[in-house]
DNA sequence: GTCGCTCTGTTAATGGTCGTAACTATGCAT
DNA sequence: ATGCATAGTTACGACCATTAACAGAGCGAC
């Protein structure tokens, strides 16, 4: 029943669908969030801007779009790199590298993806945190009872996707932190602050997984509730 | 010689400035940089739009002065805060509480200079660093013998401002990471990351200040060379 | 004090954007 | 064959940034 019972006319539109998003994409990855602009999407497709409005609401929800697929993409690109290496130390180094790198090469996307307000889709973002979280779950994450009470009553909540088995919270909690340690350093990479004082952000970074892999290692490092 | 020497004109060209950036910063603080708009700017004014050309070559160096100040009053918040503490510890708490709380207060204006183009202004950013490097620096750094040897060369050769007494390597290193780890979990919080999954971003924030402050006393976290 | 330059403001105009309205033609089901 | 939802069009209104051309006020030099 899918795809070939399609109607000829839903068809074609989803291939619009996908060179709307196309073009679209191709302008944020080159300018950024802001220079997409529905006129020229339209002008690429030679077609006029308001046909557009036929596929999506408007700019934003555009955007918005555009956002998921961004992190889908991420969430490919994670998953693959933990496929190609097989212990977790290992694992872990290739994500982070696979995470940066992802990063790096479309610098707009990432930030339309991670730091705008479009990209905040929480199910499309857990697939990336999965990868961390199945990392940490075999290396052996430290015991819940560190975490402050509070807290790890919200992590114990969490439902990381349909059909998984729930983490314990002291895995997750390493998952969210490090994600956030990996996010801020290629965060501030993109605004260009370590370049501007003359720093290579390639080697604080690997200086900083390293710091990671070290505490997978020990199992344990998380810090006292007070 | 200054201030009272200027000519007329000169000290209502000022007047102006601050007038234009007053107003300017608030339609960034309500809506983001995208959100600012020099014809409503001049409206508010009761201005013409084109009469801004006279102080501003255009929208992208507003802004990009409004993110220079928005560096300046985010360093002294931070350094009130640490002047208020008399331990490393507690300064270390008290500087990373002020943090949040002024992104938070004001999250457009934080995106805007810790987060666009706009922002790397490396000169504005160095105040707030430098009160991170002195409570490090306070506390004791571990030795750069663990830094990777080109980062330490990296770190050695940064110019932390005029007049001050240059920073070990190790201070450094542990200024720039923490910086970006609360710089990391903030960003998350503000592109709701964090409260779309049900977690507490304040819990999440709180539980990585303590894992810095462990490190402060221990005196040494730093990952291994490998 | 007056001349002239610079600074600060104006209006007018260009070219760009998003989004809506009104209208036309085509695909497809009945 | 008829009729309706779909997908496109042009025309329009309301913004926006920026430039150009022009007018008046401040202020220093003579």
């Amino acid at each position: 029943m899918p795809e070939q019972q399609l109607t000829r006319r839903d068809r074609y539109r989803r291939r619009t669908v996908a060179e709307i998003k196309e073009a679209a994409m191709a302008q944020v990855r080159s300018g950024g969030p802001e220079a997409l602009s529905l006129a020229a999407v339209a002008r690429t497709m030679a077609m006029s801007a308001p046909a557009l409005y036929r596929y999506f609401a408007g700019r934003d929800e555009l955007l918005a779009e555009l956002a998921v697929d961004a992190h889908l993409a991420l969430a490919r690109t994670l998953e693959a790199a933990a496929a190609g290496a097989t212990t977790p130390a290992a694992r872990l180094r290739a994500v982070a590298v696979a995470y940066r790198e992802w990063a790096l090469a479309q610098p707009h996307a990432y930030r339309l993806a991670c730091e705008s307000p479009h990209g905040c889709v929480a199910s499309a973002a857990q697939r990336s945190m999965n990868v961390l979280l199945d990392i940490v779950a075999e290396a052996g994450a430290p015991p819940d009872a560190v975490i402050p009470a509070p807290l790890r009553a919200q992590l114990h909540r969490w439902n990381d996707g349909a059909g998984r088995r729930g983490h314990p919270a002291g895995v997750r909690h390493f998952g969210l932190v490090w994600w956030s340690r990996l996010h801020g350093l290629i965060s501030l990479e993109l605004a260009q602050h370590t370049v501007g004082i003359g720093i290579d952000p390639g080697l604080l970074y690997r200086s900083e997984v390293e710091t990671m892999v070290d505490s997978l290692r020990h199992g344990v490092t998380a810090g006292s509730s007070r």
